[in-house]
RNA sequence: GGAGAGGUGUCCGAGUGGUUUAAGGAGCACGCCUGGAAAGCGUGUAUGUGGGUAUUCCCUGCAUCGAGGGUUCGAAUCCCUCCCUCUCCGCCA
């Protein structure tokens, strides 16, 4: 949610941000917004007035009261007072609640660093590492190495829930355990206390979190009273919500490695095929809560960690520098992480890190000043940020791909040996 | 799932319709006192938002006592719905 008050004194900054998110559907409720935002605050002033003489009234006739003296003048004058305060009342609740609607409904604005784009078609490509493997064969796509069904069995998967939700079976279920033990035990070194969330959000949380509105239609709902995580994201943007930080804390560093979950409607083809794209996943995610001042550097420090992990896998990936078209409704900078797939010859998108300022935290009302809830001053809300290290089926394609020999086994990358038990996926 | 008790400021805690403009205490901040500290004394100490003035100092209005509605001239206080905590019971992996 962006700072109405900025919105106020900076129109047209807004308003070519939304432009540049090519969200322009959001031009219509920013114009509605304003007008909607400016009577509202002309009804306010009137309804103060008539609100600051009925107490002055009332404190008046409680006075007459004590003293044993007729207050019905000023009981009359009550009667007539109390009708108009509850109509402006009403007036003022109802506009302040469109006003509210409206403003969830504006995106994040990019920032002045970002390319501007019209679409996917235009993100830049900002850094590549490693190099291309020599097969000496022609590598397969990881469902079409042999045995790949005995690691990730997906008919199972369509017995239990359905097409996308695979079952990792055997030597694949402990890659998965070793993935999750190496990389959050990476991410503990560099500072991020790990989490086990609940995978339920509320309707707050999500709304909190960004996601409601934005993205009720990629979300399961349970029970109409839950969300199923979309991303963990969720859970640990919100260990903070309605709390006022002390400066001194920052930056908190949190990751947790669940499940997500997502309705990935009208995703067709090769985009679906393998472990490319599924309704349940896991994850290894990363947030971070910073001041604002150090919130780019943060995003910098994360992206860089994610790097490093994929060059410790041996993974050849690069970074993309996602353009103002195609960064999401709560980001103002973002970064992808792609991973080379070498069966399929595209790259994998394994990882997404993004600087949501302080658009998240104020919705979730995550503020922060020295001292804390004791301290001094206008607490001010923080920064966030998110990032995946990383989602596990596509690191797993990647991984699959790119070390396996041409008898259709798999050999590890050496940083997960000891948490795997072993050297190959066979 | 059932029954009961609760939810008040940073914390504890009083408060059953008007004297609460939320008592009192603790903590914290600043000042006085002191050689220095403690104690003592004094002052201050919520959030959001509107207006004035001005930029994060001051003045002032409004809202907020778990959340949202309602009754009333007037609600922390009475009523309704929901959320949460605790105690006991039941059911269950």
């Amino acid at each position: 949610m962006l700072d109405i008050r900025f919105i106020r004194d900076n129109q047209a900054e807004v308003r070519q941000g939304i432009k540049a998110k090519q969200m322009t559907e959001a031009l219509a409720a920013l114009d509605e917004l304003l007008l909607k935002d400016e009577e509202e605050r002309l009804l306010r002033r009137d309804l103060e007035e008539q609100q600051a003489r009925r107490n002055a009234v009332s404190r008046q006739i409680g006075q007459l009261k004590r003293d044993g003296q007729d207050a019905s003048a000023q009981m009359a004058e009550m009667a007539d007072l109390a009708t108009t305060v509850k109509q402006l009342e009403e007036r003022s609740r109802s506009l302040g609640n469109r006003v509210q609607e409206l403003l969830y409904e504006l995106p994040n604005l990019p920032h002045a660093s970002v390319p501007y784009g019209e679409s996917e078609h235009d993100n830049v490509v900002a850094a590549e590492h490693g190099e291309d493997r020599d097969f000496g064969f022609t590598p397969r796509a990881h469902w079409e190495l042999p045995n790949f069904s005995d690691w990730v069995d997906l008919e199972a998967g369509v017995k239990l829930a359905g097409a996308g939700f695979p079952v990792f079976r055997g030597q694949g279920a402990r890659l998965v355990r070793a993935l999750s033990g190496w990389l959050l035990s990476e991410l503990a070194d560099n500072g991020y206390v790990e989490i086990q969330p609940p995978l339920l959000a509320s309707h707050a949380a999500a709304l909190g979190a960004g996601v409601l509105p934005d993205k009720e239609g990629q979300m399961y709902q349970v029970d109409s009273n839950f969300f199923l995580v979309p991303t963990s994201e969720v859970a640990l943007a919100n260990l903070h919500r309605d709390e006022i930080l002390d400066l001194a804390q920052l930056p908190l560093r949190y990751t947790a490695f669940t499940p997500c979950f997502r309705r990935e409607a009208g995703s067709h083809g090769r985009d679906v095929r393998g472990l490319n794209r599924v309704h349940q996943f896991d994850k290894v995610e990363m947030v971070s809560f910073t001041r604002p001042e150090d919130s780019f550097a943060e995003l910098e420090r994360m992206t860089g960690l994610a790097e490093s992990l994929l060059d410790r896998l041996g993974l050849k990936h690069r970074r993309l520098f996602m353009c103002t078209g195609d960064i999401g409704f709560t980001q103002s900078k973002k970064y992808d992480l792609e991973a080379w797939s070498p069966g399929q010859e595209r790259w994998l998108e394994v990882s997404s890190c993004s600087n949501i300022t302080d658009f998240q935290a104020r919705r979730l009302q995550t503020r922060a000043r020295e001292g804390g809830r004791q301290g001094q001053g206008r607490p001010e809300p923080v920064h966030t940020l998110n990032g995946s290290a990383f989602g596990f089926p596509r690191i797993i394609a990647a991984v699959m791909e790119t070390y396996q020999n041409e008898d259709g086994s798999v050999t590890l990358p050496e940083v997960l040996h000891p948490w795997f038990g072993g050297e190959r996926l066979s």
